[in-house]
RNA sequence: GCGGGUGUAGUUCAGUGGUAGAACGUCAGCUUCCCAAGCUGAAUAUUGUGGGUCCGAUUCCCAUCACCCGCUCCA
């Protein structure tokens, strides 16, 4: 039977986030904090996969990329001359009658564009959180909690060049926590205050300075943003949850020159959302913190000349001559590619991608009656309702709407009795339906059914799931067998992230590494004892193939090299 | 920050002005040679937090915190 998405995928996995271990409250003992989250047993696992399956992309496998980890904490001057002091200070006033919230600068007088109601005194928001340095809290030691990675790369643009030797062009990769007060955190790990990022800057050759054959700024930018994109493909994204979003001019921030952003399509009122943002930031960056730069630079760039700075972040490009004189050699800015990519953002991309129930058996016919039942009785309260809805639909909790879209999706879950089990329990979870007690009784009665009959199931790619393979006895109360587990357990655990489990039957514990996303699990049975063979147990399929204990770490490597992509593995199961 | 909603066991949810139940999950033992089987037993909730009304509050009221939805903002 198909794997099934319900609408609710959004709650389903913040509970078994919890349930699992992947995703707690922060503080929870104290009633939390707001926005923030920790990573439990598992979720750190599934982060720090995500993180290095990255590193591995865009450091290891290239040519052209190192990496870099700089202090959160930054001299303040840094954040005077990146422009965020200014910019993460927004003024903002609020419409006294329509409660709608404006930038200062976006309005034009003292009245509401919205409504033309009385606007609030502006106020100030400082995105940055604050802090100092040193054990006096007064002006000279404040600075700020890094709002983003990308700065440390910057400033860091000379010693990098130097200690590395590289040549234009090539990059600087970055993984690291950053902090912004958001106004509107929410949507679980979406938006949070402390968040982890995966930035690149990746510096290039202003455009009057390229040599015949040489990218440009605008193909290297397309490159990454292809490159990139492939990148979550690779891992399991579907690319019809995938998309490339060109940011409109007015939405640019001033020093790009073009960003495209790459949206997943999350589940629920979430819908099409950044996850990462390819921009061209041309050499805004670098000239900011840069000294003695030329005021016709300045001027373009619309930067205040830097009096701080003790150094010109610029890159001596020997090989090139001028066209007119021939003159050799020539000092300039370089431009900057930036891959800005959230790890915790991708981490809950990739879990909303993985997140899928199957139903794996049918009920027998006398065991659905109840729920036919129970369906019948609430269709005609939802007929009643509508009805009484459509006489005053502004007020009327649910809409009409919402009525008539659990009545549709009820009904025909009722038809695709007793295959439809999930969508039967989907439906009972629509928006509006937790009003009406007909539906809540027959979601009830589907929970058991649900419960016997279904899985859920993490489809995560092998080299993101937090465990790589389980490896399971099939009787416990057998020491043969168990002794044998537990030492290829040991065997495996040198080269993958393995666990033993023999706290249940065979079937539940199958059941419990299909939750968590473990692609294999390795069954030690009376056949092992005689051939020295296991079953290896897919995840996806459920299928099984024996394999010799001695050849485990290699089949493994090679079924996770060779992993196709989920819709492939969908039409072969 | 504004408006609406929610907050009861690990999770999902019942329930009541007289100090809380279920299902699943978890743990232990028995049993079981392949997909949440069965049997026996056990642990787990000062009903988010603080205050008020009341003889008595989880239930009513107020405040606060957190989460969800919608604005606003945002990489």
């Amino acid at each position: 039977m198909q794997p099934y998405k319900p609408d609710n995928t959004f709650d389903k996995l913040v509970s078994l986030c919890k349930r699992r271990g992947f995703v707690f409250q922060s503080s929870e003992i104290y009633g939390g904090v707001g926005s923030t989250w920790d990573y439990g047993p598992l979720g750190v696992e599934l982060k720090n996969n995500v993180i290095r399956a990255w590193w591995r992309a865009v450091v290891y496998d290239r040519d052209d990329m190192d990496g870099l980890d700089s202090a959160i904490l930054m001299n303040r001057l840094v954040w005077q001359y990146s422009g965020h002091e200014a910019t993460f200070t927004d003024p903002l006033v609020d419409c006294k009658s329509c409660k709608k919230r404006f930038r200062a600068d976006h309005v034009t007088g003292p009245r509401c564009p919205e409504c033309g109601g009385e606007l609030t005194a502006p106020r100030m928001f400082n995105g940055m959180f604050r802090t100092h340095v040193g054990p006096v809290e007064d002006e000279s030691g404040l600075t700020y909690l890094r709002p983003e990675t990308a700065q440390g790369i910057f400033v860091n643009f000379l010693n990098i060049l130097q200690s590395s030797r590289r040549k234009l062009p090539f990059g600087v990769a970055q993984v690291g926590k950053a902090f912004r007060n958001e106004i509107t955190p929410g949507n679980f790990t979406f938006r949070t205050r402390e968040f982890e990022q995966m930035e690149i800057e990746y510096f290039c050759k202003p455009p009057r300075f390229l040599k015949e054959g040489e990218k440009s700024d605008e193909q290297l930018h397309e490159e990454w943003l292809q490159a990139r994109f492939r990148w979550y493909v690779g891992l399991g994204i579907d690319p019809a949850r995938l998309r490339q979003r060109e940011q409109e001019p007015k939405e640019l921030a001033h020093y790009a020159k073009r960003t495209v952003d790459i949206e997943y399509l999350f589940p629920g009122s979430l819908g099409w959302s950044e996850i990462e943002g390819v921009a061209n930031r041309q050499d805004y960056d670098l000239t900011a913190h840069s000294r003695d730069v030329p005021d016709d630079a300045l001027a373009r760039l619309k930067l205040a000349r830097n009096g701080h700075s003790t150094e010109k972040l610029e890159y001596y490009d020997e090989s090139y001559a001028d066209p007119q004189t021939g003159k050799k050699g020539a000092k300039y800015v370089p431009f900057v590619i930036e891959p800005s990519a959230g790890a915790t953002r991708a981490t809950l991309a990739f879990l909303c991608e993985a997140y899928w129930e199957e139903q794996l058996s049918a009920p027998a016919e006398e065991a659905v009656a109840p729920l036919r039942e129970a369906a019948a009785a609430a269709l005609r309260n939802i007929a009643k309702r509508i009805a009484e809805a459509e006489k005053r639909p502004a007020e009327a909790v649910p809409t009409p709407e919402q009525l008539r879209a659990i009545e549709s999706a009820l009904a025909a879950a009722v038809a695709g009795l007793p295959d439809s089990l999930l969508s039967f329990d989907g439906a009972c979870g629509l928006p509006g339906a937790d009003r009406l007690d007909l539906v809540k009784k027959a979601r009830a009665a589907c929970a058991r059914l649900c419960d016997e009959h279904t899985r859920v199931v993490l489809r995560l790619h092998p080299a993101l799931a937090p465990v790589t393979a389980a490896v399971l006895p099939l009787k416990k109360n057998e020491p043969a067998i168990v002794e044998t587990a537990q030492r290829v357990k040991k065997l495996l655990q040198a080269d993958f992230r393995a666990v033993y489990d023999d706290t249940a039957g065979i079937g539940k514990l199958y059941r419990r590494q299909d939750e968590i996303g473990t692609p294999f699990c390795l069954t030690v049975d009376f056949q092992t004892l005689q051939d020295g063979t296991v079953t290896v147990r897919d995840r996806d399929t459920m299928s099984q193939q024996r394999c010799a204990i001695d050849g485990l770490a290699g089949l493994l490597r090679s079924r996770i090299a060779g992993w196709p992509a989920p819709a492939v593995r969908q039409e072969n199961a």
